[in-house]
DNA sequence: CTCATATAGTTACATTCGTAACTATAATTT
DNA sequence: AAATTATAGTTACGAATGTAACTATATGAG
């Protein structure tokens, strides 16, 4: 083992594997009520809280790969959870809006991961959770 | 959007943005000199640390699932960087231990992980960076 | 205006992954 | 000891993924 490397303090291994246990909790929820993909989910709540966006802008907010991106509103498309509008200045693009269905899917979603944020929330206590979710705010801009 | 829910504070998203980002970024590193998937680099580095272990270990100490391991651990002794060792009293049971060509290779990605590490490190700050280390180790015994 | 380059998004293909079923061995019960 | 249950690890198979190539449209240079 070399000196300086410590698993302990190497940060792709810690996010990753607190990333895991964290956002498989609640992709079980999604998964059995819906049968919906990590990449769906992210999709379908990204728009649900910013409202009519692209599918470049919805790379933008989530960091998700296009084809996830393409595949995931494909998804949601056909269950009728979104409808794409064209836009009238440029063709390659539509403009990505959830349906009444899909925002209704959306906020029973809200309730649920609502619930299992407070949960994290109180495990940490307030001020840890604030910490870290302004540290890892801040790692989007490294 | 419900008033409730906010992807800002809700961990799941956080967690995984921040965490791919961290991991894809030295994934470049191992998949391009050595063609190691990220499973791969783990066990790697598990082994590494640790010395010898059993499957079972490696999934107590990354996390990962178990077809995961048992596929990396494959892939590894094909390379011959890892050798098998029989168990004397569980035959189930593999001791598996880097050769000194894998502990060759372990160490040339520590230095470049450690390297990798010490510019988030320096990104973050020494107080932010080690604040995050302990909240993600925390969140491992949620 | 035309040609070259860039961007938005999709798709084909090969790789990787997860679930569930399986084999082999160990531990426990009766 | 035989039967049952539990554990370690592997594998088959379908689903999800990433890379690279592709289509269509837009932008910019000459």
């Amino acid at each position: 083992m070399k000196s300086e490397f410590d698993l302990h303090s190497f940060l792709p291994f810690l996010m990753h594997h607190a990333s895991e246990k964290i956002s498989l909790g609640f992709r079980d929820i999604y998964r059995d009520r819906y049968r919906m993909t990590r990449s769906e989910w992210r999709v379908l709540a990204t728009l649900g809280q910013y409202g009519a966006l692209t599918a470049t802008e919805i790379i933008a907010h989530t960091g998700l790969h296009k084809t996830k991106v393409s595949r995931a509103v494909f998804s949601i498309e056909q269950r009728r959870w979104l409808k794409r509008g064209q836009d009238e200045n440029d063709k390659r693009i539509h403009r990505l809006e959830l349906t009444s269905q899909g925002n209704s899917a959306f906020n029973a979603l809200c309730d649920a991961g609502a619930a299992y944020n407070q949960k994290v929330h109180d495990f940490l206590g307030a001020d840890d959770f604030k910490r870290l979710s302004g540290l890892l705010e801040k790692l989007n801009d490294l």
